[in-house]
This record gives C-alpha cells, sequence and structure tokens, in this order.
DNA sequence: TTGCGTGCAAAGGTTTTGCATGGCA
DNA sequence: TGCCATGCAAAACCTTTGCACGCAA
C-alpha cells in the first residue's frame, strides 16, 4: 500500500504522453523516447515506476505485445470505462479500437451464458487488421 | 526458407507433448519438464529451435501470456482450424477453450462489417475466469 | 525535515546466436 | 557423405531491485 503520492514532472509527463497516445499502443521505450523529444530526459527504470504506480491507480492498464517480447503499456482509463469493453489493436498501425458497441457486450454475454467464462477486460487485447492497413497492403 | 526437416526424436516428443496437452498453454519451460519426465532430457534452445519450425509448418501457434513475462507456446493446430475461431484462456487453471460456435463467428463478422477489422485469431488470446475457477474462489 | 521519486548500476529471467559435434537420410 | 539438429556457452534483451541522492510537501 502506498501513503503518498508527489507530483512530479516526469510523472506528469508520462501521463500527458499516455493521453496523447490513448489510440496507440505504446512500449515503455517508446514513451522514454517521447519524453526525451520533449525534453525530459529519464531513466527508463523511472517509467517502469511511475507505470507500475499509475496501474496501481488504475488509470492505466498494460498488456504483453502480441510479438511476445515486449510489454506494451496502453492507453489511459479514465474512469475505468475502458475495463468494460474489449479492445482491438491492428497489428499493422497498432492504432486501438475500443469495442463499446453492443453486439460487443452480446458476445461478451454470450461467452458468459453459454461457456461460463467471464472476460477479463483488462488483461485482453484481440488483435487484427483494420481498414486503412488492408488498403495499403 | 528451409530446404529440408529431419524427423528426429526430441521433435517428436515435443510434438507428443503438445498433442496431449491441447487444451492446456504451455511455457518453454514446460515443454522441457516434460521432456525430462518422459527420460527425454534435452537443452531448452533446442525446444526453441522446435518450437520456431512448427510454428512456421504453421502446426503451432504462439502466444505471450497474460502476464507480460513469458511466452506461452499453445495447442497445436491439426488442419488450420484454430486459425478460424477465436480462443480464450482461463487466467486462473490456464485451460484453453476453442470459440467456434456461430455466436463467435457471428461477432467477428460484425467487427468485420462494422468496424472494418479483420481478425487475426493466431495473434489472439482472449482472457477470462472459467466457471470451476470463479467456483473455487 | 520527512519520505517518496529519481538515476545508476547490478541482478534476474527469457530468448537468441555462434560454434563444434552428433545424427538423419 | 551432406546437411540439418543438438548442446553448450555466451550474448542480447527486457524488467526488477538496491542504494544513494534529489526533491516535493
Amino acid at each position: 500500500m502506498r501513503s503518498q503520492t508527489y507530483k512530479t514532472r516526469i510523472g506528469e509527463e508520462i501521463l500527458r504522453c499516455l493521453e496523447e497516445h490513448k489510440d496507440k499502443a505504446l512500449s515503455v521505450q517508446d514513451i522514454c523516447e517521447w519524453l526525451a523529444a520533449q525534453n525530459t530526459e529519464t531513466n527508463i527504470t523511472t517509467v517502469y515506476r511511475q507505470l507500475d504506480k499509475l496501474v496501481d491507480a488504475k488509470q492505466v492498464i498494460t498488456h504483453s505485445g502480441s510479438n511476445g517480447k515486449k510489454i506494451l503499456f496502453q492507453y489511459i482509463a479514465q474512469n475505468e470505462e475502458c475495463l468494460n469493453h474489449l479492445h482491438i489493436q491492428c497489428t499493422g498501425c497498432s492504432k486501438i479500437v475500443h469495442l463499446d458497441c453492443h453486439e460487443s457486450s452480446d458476445f461478451t454475454k454470450h461467452i458468459q451464458a453459454e461457456h461460463g467464462i467471464t472476460l477479463d477486460f483488462g488483461k485482453t487485447v484481440i488483435y487484427g487488421l483494420c481498414a486503412d492497413c488492408a488498403a495499403a497492403k
């Protein structure tokens, strides 16, 4: 349990980075480089630790990437709404699509009712290719 | 491009291991230990290389685990049928459920038609808690 | 002043690579 | 015999941890 949290420049910049890339999947490396480009050089360790705090505070959700090697830190969940629907990430442009339509919630209910499984939206990322990337091929 | 492939004892044992655990997610470590238990001691490097070949040959699909650290090697896709439906892994017992019902294919079609995204079944694992594990809590 | 945040270095774990040797065809 | 497969060691990579110092409150 964390008793208190200080507000620091780096912490705020990381949040800003995540907010500005809400629909993109970022790696820790990406965040570090973005910070550097903003003249906020920092150690990668600090990024990891800040992200841990943000995850604790439920402001950010983390996943492992489809490549299996690097963990990708994803979008910011402002009022936890992202914990109530599925997400798709385009394997081409790594854009995130939020599935908050009712067909998806029907699907979720079906999984629950027929297969007995309660989905974990915070851990799941569905991969696919978006129309733009498909057209670009 | 691989010009040829030899059939070796270790290669066959790894396939057997995957077949016998079709509904479980395995780590490379797990496979190694299973082999050792079958009196087929081997180097972990060999397992990695065999799995690479199996992936090339589309006999196996690999994913990164939900924890984000270890890659889990999953089931074997005998005639690629697993590349045509989604999979759910229980975060409790790591059992794999194959979603080959038509509600799922309706969902897939919806994603395609309304969101313009073609799902990548080979890269996607949906996470959730199965009924047994939920009851055990 | 107190104690969390940061940076650096080192450790830990997983996966990949290089090279010599072994084994299938 | 010709190549691919294997084993061992080392390297590469990502993430975590320890410790001293800096900085917010």
